[in-house]
Order: C-alpha cells, then sequence, then structure tokens
DNA sequence: TCTTAGATTAAAATCATTTCAATTCTAAAA
DNA sequence: TTTTAGAATTGAAATGATTTTAATCTAAGA
C-alpha cells in the first residue's frame, strides 16, 4: 500500500491530505465506490473537500494505473476500483450490489490472443455480468411462499 | 427482419412510423449507433421527430430483446446494437470505432456455469475490449516514418 | 361522431461530470 | 525563515446525455 505513496512522489505528484484521504478510503473499501460515495464519506472528516478534487485524484489515480474505472451501470455513475488486477464484475440489478468475479478467462481469451483483433493494441478488458444476485433470489423465493 | 413487427404486434406495440423508421434505421446500420446518431439520420426525413420518441422506443426495443444497450463509453452516449446475439466489443480510443467480436468465450465463460456465481442468476453479460486499432495503429507507424 | 388510451412532441428538468476563475497550498529557492 | 512560482483546491457555473412533463395528436372502438 505504502508504495503508492512511494510511487507517486517519486513520480513528482504532490501528495495533498485531500489526495491521502481519498487513496486511503478507496484501500479501505473495495466495494467499488463511486466519486460521491467517496465525496460524502469524507465530507465529515474534510468539509471543504469538492467533489472535483475526488473527481482530479480518481482521474490521477487512474492515469497511473492504481485504479480501474468501471462503467457497468449503463447511464449510471462511474464506480471505481483499487486494484490493476483483471477480473470480472457482476452486477445485482434488484439490490445494485457489485459482486468481484475472479477469472483467468479474461487473460486466456483466445480472442484476444488471435482471430478478429490482428493489428489491435488491447489495453484494458472490462466483463460486465447483469443479473439478481443469489441474496436477493433468496429473498423472492420468501417472498413467493408468503403468497 | 419482418419477424419483430409481427411479433411486435401479436405483444400489442403500436407500429407508428417513427418506430418503424427506427427500427428500420438499426436494422441498416449496425455500427452501434446512438440515440443522438439516430435522430440526426431520421430528421431529415421526419423532421418532427423528437429525441424522446427515439429514447422511448429504444427503451421499448431493448425491454423486448430485440436490441442491446452498450456502456462501453466511460461517461459517454450509451449506443445500440440491433441482435440479441452475445458477442465482445473492442473500442478504439483514437478513432472511436467499435469492432464486433463474434466468440463463444461468453456463453462458455467457465465462471458463469460454475464457480463465484452460485444462486446467481445471470442474465446479460457485455464484455468490453479498449484499445488502438489496426487501422490507426498503422497511421500512427507512419506518422513516425515521417519523423 | 365521440371517447379514450397510447404515442409524440418541445421544452424543461435532472443528474453526473467537467470546467472555470479565484484562492490557497506546497515545495523549493533565496 | 521568507519568498515565490507553480500546482492543487474550492465553489459555482457550465456541459451534455438522458428523462420527465404537459400539451397535443392519432387511431381504434363504441
Ligand atoms: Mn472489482
Ligand atoms: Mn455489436
Ligand atoms: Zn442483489
Ligand atoms: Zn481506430
Amino acid at each position: 500500500m505504502k508504495y503508492i505513496i512511494k510511487d507517486l512522489k517519486i513520480k513528482g505528484v504532490t501528495l495533498t491530505p485531500q489526495r491521502m484521504a481519498i487513496i486511503e478510503f478507496l484501500k479501505s473499501n473495495l466495494n467499488h465506490p463511486t466519486a460521491e460515495d467517496i465525496y460524502k464519506a469524507l465530507e465529515e472528516k474534510y468539509p471543504s473537500m469538492s467533489i472535483a478534487t475526488v473527481y482530479s485524484t480518481l482521474e490521477l489515480l487512474k492515469a497511473n494505473g492504481y485504479i480501474q474505472e468501471l462503467s457497468i451501470r449503463k447511464r449510471g455513475k462511474a464506480c471505481f476500483d483499487f486494484t490493476s488486477k483483471n477480473h470480472h464484475h457482476f452486477l445485482c440489478l434488484k439490490c445494485d450490489n457489485i459482486i468481484d468475479i475472479e477469472s483467468e478467462c479474461i487473460n486466456t481469451c483466445p480472442i484476444v490472443k488471435a482471430g478478429q483483433l490482428e493489428g489491435c493494441k488491447v489495453g484494458e478488458i472490462q466483463a460486465y455480468l447483469y443479473g439478481v444476485c443469489s441474496e436477493c433470489n433468496k429473498n423472492t423465493i420468501k417472498k413467493n411462499k408468503n403468497k
């Protein structure tokens, strides 16, 4: 974790209290928070912080490869993932929770290696699955029983 | 193609000229147009058409499973795909073109079948790849040679 | 013809994100 | 330590995609 701080310093990035707080928050909240989530969580401790700072810091962290931005919510807010590791995501359309899915699938995906993308340089990959999570499924079953 | 018209009629959906035009446009423009693309393309023939009609028709078609909505552009416009077939998408970050990638990968993806999603009901799957397309790569090479 | 539900429209509203100009902070030089 | 220039932060305004609203239109049935 500390390596980010060191790393950013080496790159000449100024580590302001606001940036530190945002990094700290992301580090301990791996549940894919939105910019607003971060802003609201920090406003008690940093009442003067602006949402613009949150966005610019997220941009900075993304540009340096520390976080990933997900556009899993169609027409909704972006959310952020404090990792550079490739993995899938599942969005529950009932409770809006996002579940991480670890998988080699993406990296070993035959498409990326050969096939329809000759000549293309592939950087980022995001796979989004949509449905109803097990928790919400349980609740649905309960409700049906009560009828 | 005609089956959609028939299908929608059976479902009791009114097929207005606007809706027909939008369906027709989507049918012959499989390059993932945005709502605005559709609106602009049709405004000559239907000068009175509203962008709200485009959005509501897209919603209707999506709800009935005729089109897919892609959120591949982070913080950008949604775009639409006149197919229910599952496939990947590649977005070129230089020219903004989207390339279709056919693949069994998604359906046969081991994650979906077993693993971390027990109890979850998975509906839609979208995989987005980001990078530079072969065309844009060529241009980059040319530019470098001229230096 | 009259009625009614649904569809369309233009305009206003919403909401996430970005931009802007003014102010404040940081870090390095003097 | 003081100065200073550049970078970061702030609050507010602007932007842009999408949604909502209220009025109007249209087609089918009574
Ligand atoms: Mn994740
Ligand atoms: Mn496609
Ligand atoms: Zn759920
Ligand atoms: Zn390209």
